[in-house]
DNA sequence: AGGTAGAGTGTTACATGTAGAACCCAAGAA
DNA sequence: TTCTTGGGTTCTACATGTAACACTCTACCT
């Protein structure tokens, strides 16, 4: 028996806000008004309203000064931020992590690895989804509370930059693989391993984010 | 000729609602009821809620399903997390500061080291605030946004833990020479001195209050 | 005594009211 | 033609209304 968690309206509202932003059915510099999200929800403003500041705090949305709330969006800069945080603290949770990961979690990472495996010939929308997963989990079994929290926002935030992405299917293969090899170190409780292969993955990611940029300027 | 920020009554009580956490008026575990805190600050009370969500986002502050929302209490195990982090991530942003830092920057710092070393002699109330000026000060000068903005809703996050922190005159002494010598390696450009010197102060602060604490039990 | 029902109080969570500001667009002045 | 001006619309930001819920304390029953 879990707690029957709050069915609070701003929860189910920021969920769905969340989704549609991350799903990119609300676009980077939409507008989020929120009588109108109020009327298409059929809920008042209140809990709209609250949602959305919610949604400023996690990044996913920023507010200018009297002009209302807009969905962010990511320049390259941005980009480049945030895979130099995910770097330091995701190679630091991969650390903790292979010294922590139960069985079950080991077993869901591979079973998230299976799925991307098949994903990576040309489903590029679910491999991201997947590659969400795979960091996620790592991030949430590193026994650090504050870390998963923060990690778990630097990966959603970057979601937000779907041009810039590279979805070349031999990307994704590499990047699939790199997986596999941050898998194993867990699975050997090779901490060190861990840590650099997450490291040298992520890092390796951000730079073909950049140089994806640079030739298709 | 700056932009006249907002002067948003949300931001007015989030600050004082802020500073009475940080000066400890307002106690870990208190209430923050919505209502009597309108009451006090003579307003409604939709800013005063929003500002009790904002400062829940910053950890500040923690919400009980259904039960409100209370000032955060901070056990010692939150306190290692907390460092742990704040040592990832100030020790990068000490390497990307002492590339950028201008002189202005430098002049700062030294103006706050300069008046926490007169602290340093009992003061710890002050000494604590100039420390925290001066871990904020490198951290906002590192050149990424988020980085900064992250480290410093740690840094915060940290003053809630009064009790935990250790403030023997001696204690203050050897963080205000471990803060010159980051200085120095500022000074000097040298990134990767400042990483490390960064990182073996918060390290071995961290160390301290967990010994403090074993020998206060 | 020990447990419980129930009134009374205070709060949360959501709904709604509204002044003032920002935006849009069309009509008129230079 | 370009700039300005004024009306109309929409929004934000704050204020207020209220049902449902949670806590407290007392009085009652066993």
């Amino acid at each position: 028996m879990q707690p029957i968690a709050s069915a609070r309206v701003v929860d189910v509202v920021r969920d769905q806000l969340r989704s549609a932003i991350l799903a990119g059915e609300l676009a980077p510099g939409s507008r989020l008004s929120v009588p109108e999200l109020a009327r298409q929800l059929g809920v008042s403003r209140s809990p709209v309203r609250e949602a959305v500041l919610l949604l400023v705090g996690e990044g996913l949305a920023v507010e200018q000064s009297r002009r209302g709330v807009e969905v962010a969006r990511l320049e390259l800069s941005d980009v480049l931020e945030l895979y130099e945080l995910r770097i330091t603290l995701e190679s630091l949770a991969a650390h903790h992590a292979a010294e922590r990961m139960t069985q079950t979690d080991l077993a869901a990472l591979r079973g998230v690895l299976d799925a991307q495996g098949a994903a990576a010939v040309g489903d590029a929308r679910s491999f991201r989804e997947l590659d969400m997963r795979f960091h996620e989990i790592v991030s949430q079994t590193c026994g650090n509370t504050r870390l998963a929290r923060h990690a778990a926002l630097l990966a959603r935030e970057m979601r937000l930059a779907g041009p810039l992405m590279v979805n070349e299917p031999w990307h994704l293969r590499r990047s699939h693989e790199e997986h596999r090899t941050i898998e194993r170190a867990l699975r050997q409780r090779d901490g060190p391993a861990a840590e650099n292969a997450m490291r040298d993955h992520l890092s390796r990611v951000c730079q073909s984010v950049r140089h994806h940029h640079n030739s298709t300027l």
